[in-house]
DNA sequence: GTGAAAGCGCTAACAT
DNA sequence: ATGTTAGCGCTTTCAC
């Protein structure tokens, strides 16, 4: 492991000054086409590789995002992260990755970490128990552009690539209304957090134009894990009143439940039609398949950093109007919610 | 977004110089109590926050390690990145993440890009289609600190945080040949990565200790995905001849064997008794749930990043002799191996 | 078209 | 115990 090469040595080796050699690389206008073949060539020869920080601490930029997501093994997550890091890498910038596991304090941490470490943009999934945001003022006052996606707030307009919850939520309960459920149950997450209150909302719409029964019991806004959908299910049971159809906002919700209706002997779709959200891999192995909304993750996580980027890139002078990307969702229709009810 | 404070902002608040503030904030030896409390006040009233990239500058560290895998979305990679950061972030350091699709092209794209972030060390699963080491050697010789995880080369020795892959493909056929299979299959790797080497050595060992035939049409070195399962098992069929045992080398191609099997008709693991590797998270939801090698990916990523950091630390003066780290497999028994032979 | 000089924010000798 | 000084590698006016 030698030592590297800088600008200086290439400067010395060509008897021109550092100065010169930088504006060779950086394909500054004013240099002859000379002396920029030459520092090429020279730079190749010494193994040059530009020092990222020292041109950052300069020029006062760290090529750095950041971005955090609640967990990086949920595939809306991983998959918005690819999304981000496509977008990011095509101009020039590295992504650091953190997770909340969906906690707030971790959040609070990571927001100082990232702010440490000097990142020029944050992408934001908040933690679904946050239930403050001074962190979020604080950074917009303090710190570099910030863009939210996935689960947004509502307090003060933001930067923000989101999915169009309301038009998933529509789609998923009209496609089981259609396909003959009338007694329906909706899993959700927390309601202080839009993207559920949208679905949530959605949902009610839905029951209401058709003129079915809204059961506050078939409604729990805590129901995200595989547990919470078990948890769901069991209770259905012991009440004895269960759903014909049931949308949940997760997969995993979904799959908690259909297992308890495997469990009782109750037949998944013909008895109970299923739909969930976030098209995890696991709903395609499943039997039967899942049915799930396609939150569209990758061009989220694309259409965030590339709003980020705008922002980095934008004069700080000109304080844009807040933007938001607003993606449609598409609903995967397999076994699960399959009764071929019309042809 | 107003400008942030520096040490020297401190120090003129303070009327101290610079040096002293960073050694205060630094924790030095040398400095009163009474000064590092004002210095500490003082900081956290501008709201101070270091500049990585001014001390990285000057220190010659950028706090950062690379970390390149296959792809973020196999459960086995996304553990070991979450390994490695924890253990990362508890060492001061944050991690760049990247991923080669297992496109050796892209890995060295990788290399190139992370040489530039000046990345402190950098930890890698190569890609399987990875054949020339060429890029391995020079980093070595110029970069920085090096660590292997999960798949590797023997062609010199390196750092390295793996598997007992030998181990683990021994318990998980001495395991189906405890079920009372005798024809069995291994669906394995490329054979120039000794992960999967060692796992074919391991199963034709345990195929000669029992005397049991060793089929070539049994043994395809290019079967890792679902699709690659899916080939495998309609070979079988169009062969007339079906194994009653397999040990696949990837979750994804026992998914897509036993799926070829149900939809012939055979029962799992009745018939064809069947053992995966990588305990990826669909295992556990399918029907019959898939039994599965843990390869303990979590630990796996801990201990790479620790090895590195190791690395990193040491006075390059003394290299050290090359260090690896093997882990234990876990075999988790699920129903598509389960056969009650006895009890 | 190229050079000289200053400085980004921080740290580490060395001095006092 | 604190200050002085120098410089990490690079970019950027401003001269010439």
């Amino acid at each position: 492991m030698k030592k590297k090469a800088t600008i200086t040595d290439i400067a010395r080796a060509l008897n021109i000054t550092p100065s010169a050699v930088s504006k060779a690389l950086n394909g500054h206008p004013r240099i002859s086409k000379k002396t920029r073949d030459a520092v090429e060539a020279m730079a190749a020869k010494l193994n040059y590789r530009p020092n990222h920080l020292a041109s950052g601490l300069r020029k006062g930029q760290s090529g750095l995002l950041g971005m955090l997501v609640p967990a990086t093994e949920i595939k809306a997550y991983a998959a918005a992260i690819n999304g981000a890091e496509a977008e990011a890498e095509a101009a020039g910038y590295n992504v650091i990755i953190a997770q909340s596991r969906d906690e707030y304090q971790k959040e609070l941490k990571v927001f100082e970490s990232m702010n440490r470490t000097q990142v020029e943009g944050l992408i934001v999934c908040m933690a679904s128990t946050t239930t403050r945001f001074e962190h979020f003022d604080k950074w917009e006052k303090e710190g570099p552009p910030l863009v939210l996606f996935d689960r947004i707030f509502e307090r003060g307009k933001r930067h923000m690539s989101v999915l169009d919850d309301y038009l998933a939520s529509y789609v998923a309960t009209e496609h089981l209304i259609e396909q003959g459920c009338t007694r329906l149950a909706h899993l959700s997450g927390p309601l202080h957090i839009p993207t559920y209150e949208n679905r949530m909302r959605a949902f009610k719409d839905r029951l209401k134009r058709y003129g079915f029964e809204e059961k506050a019991e078939w409604m729990p806004t805590s129901a995200l894990t595989i547990e919470d959908g078990r948890a769901f299910m069991e209770g259905c049971f012991e009440r004895g009143e269960i759903p014909d159809g049931i949308f949940a906002s997760s997969d995993y919700a979904a799959f908690g439940a259909m297992r308890v209706l495997q469990e009782k002997g109750l037949k998944v779709p013909e008895e109970v039609a299923m739909v969930g959200f976030g098209n995890e891999q696991f709903g395609a192995f499943i039997q039967p398949g899942l049915s799930t909304i396609d939150p569209e993750s990758e061009a989220m996580g694309r259409l965030a950093a590339r709003l980020l980027i705008q922002q980095i890139r934008m004069k700080s002078s000109e304080i844009p109007s807040y933007r938001r990307r607003i993606l449609k969702p598409k609903l995967i229709v397999r076994e699960s919610s399959r009764r071929n009810v019309h042809t």
